[in-house]
DNA sequence: AAACAGGCCTAAA
DNA sequence: TTTAGGCCTGTT
């Protein structure tokens, strides 16, 4: 288990968070299942990560193995929102020997290895849908690009609301600058579905294009309740939250799994893109039965992902 | 410049 | 129940 204590970083004050095995900050921020980061490079050398949770923009460095570093952060933050959302609670080892036992694949085996320090983080509901709305048929900096402009359209720019320091051009510039931090777009809390329904045209910028009236849609039947987070999250079920959110116009079965997945922490979820029906085919002869790799498929499913796209090539 | 990018919808067999 | 086109936009 984790430790937590207190200490400075550059001269402010920090949290650290101690002996986290394999963790990977970066391997859990770049597999692709979050959109909402900057990387920052460091006088150190280091890397540092910049990213809003709900209401709380987070900065977090990975200095040494095992060991994560919040700058700037309070220890009421730490708790309630960095340890479920970067899921320091998990025990990545664990999760990884439970996903070795479930297969006889040895290359399997392999990638879980590589990709050991892969944590699942606890995304908003919410915020997951409409970002793997907007993923489909599209590219990753372009995803980043719109989940971004459509956060700077409608947010709340938390760099200037809590007069941190930390945002990548403010940094820069010496302090937050409303003008300059439209631009940048990166320190902005994501909309709520009544945010988006009072005011639809304001997607219209990001240029969302056929993906628009999905965001729409989603928005409706979340803000009536037609589809309820909360009943979805209560029930703990993967069936009903992959048959509730394909009720959205715009979701199917890769969207839905995605959601479910980094929204609704349903691990057993297996996403399948182009990228695992490759790896299906080249690997396991065409055809895997994910159900049988047991409660942390989902966690496999980002082996395999990131296996093949960062050891591969 | 045609194809493709971490899909889904609709229409037609 | 399965299959083919089309879809916004940006990039190569």
């Amino acid at each position: 288990m984790f430790k937590k204590f207190e200490g400075e970083f550059e001269g402010k004050s920090a949290i650290y968070a101690v002996n986290l095995g394999r963790y990977s900050l970066k391997d859990t921020m770049e597999c692709g299942q979050c959109f909402r980061y900057e990387r920052v490079s460091r006088n150190d050398g280091t890397d540092e990560y910049i990213t809003v949770v709900g209401d709380e923009l987070i900065r977090v460095a990975q200095s040494e193995p095992g060991e994560l570093i919040f700058p700037e952060m309070t220890s009421e933050v730490f708790e309630r929102v960095a340890v479920p959302y970067f899921s320091l609670g998990r025990d990545l080892e664990a999760v990884r020997q439970n996903v070795a036992e479930h297969t006889d694949s040895e290359w399997l085996r392999h990638a879980a290895d590589f990709g050991s320090g892969i944590a699942i983080l606890s995304q908003d509901p919410w915020e997951t849908i409409i970002s793997f709305i907007i993923s489909q048929n599209n590219n990753i900096p372009r995803i980043r690009k719109i989940v971004r402009e459509i956060s700077a359209e409608y947010g709340v720019n938390l760099s200037i609301q809590n007069d941190y320091n930390s945002c990548p051009l403010s940094l820069i510039e010496g302090k937050p600058n409303e003008n300059i931090c439209k631009a940048c777009g990166r320190c902005y809390t994501f909309p709520s579905a009544s945010d988006i329904l009072d005011r639809p045209e304001g997607l219209l910028p990001s240029k969302p294009g056929f993906r628009y009236g999905y965001i729409l849609d989603a928005a409706e039947k979340i803000a009536s309740g037609e589809v309820d987070i909360a009943k979805i999250k209560s029930e703990n079920s993967y069936e009903y939250t992959l048959e509730t959110l394909k009720t959205i116009k715009g979701i199917g079965d890769k969207v839905a799994s995605c959601a479910a997945l980094f929204g609704f922490g349903n691990l057993e979820a297996f996403p399948i893109d182009v990228w695992m029906k490759r790896a299906i085919d080249t690997y396991f002869g065409g055809k895997l039965d994910h159900t049988a790799l047991g409660p942390y498929a989902g966690i496999a499913q980002q082996y395999i992902f990131h296996y093949i796209r960062n050891e591969e090539k």
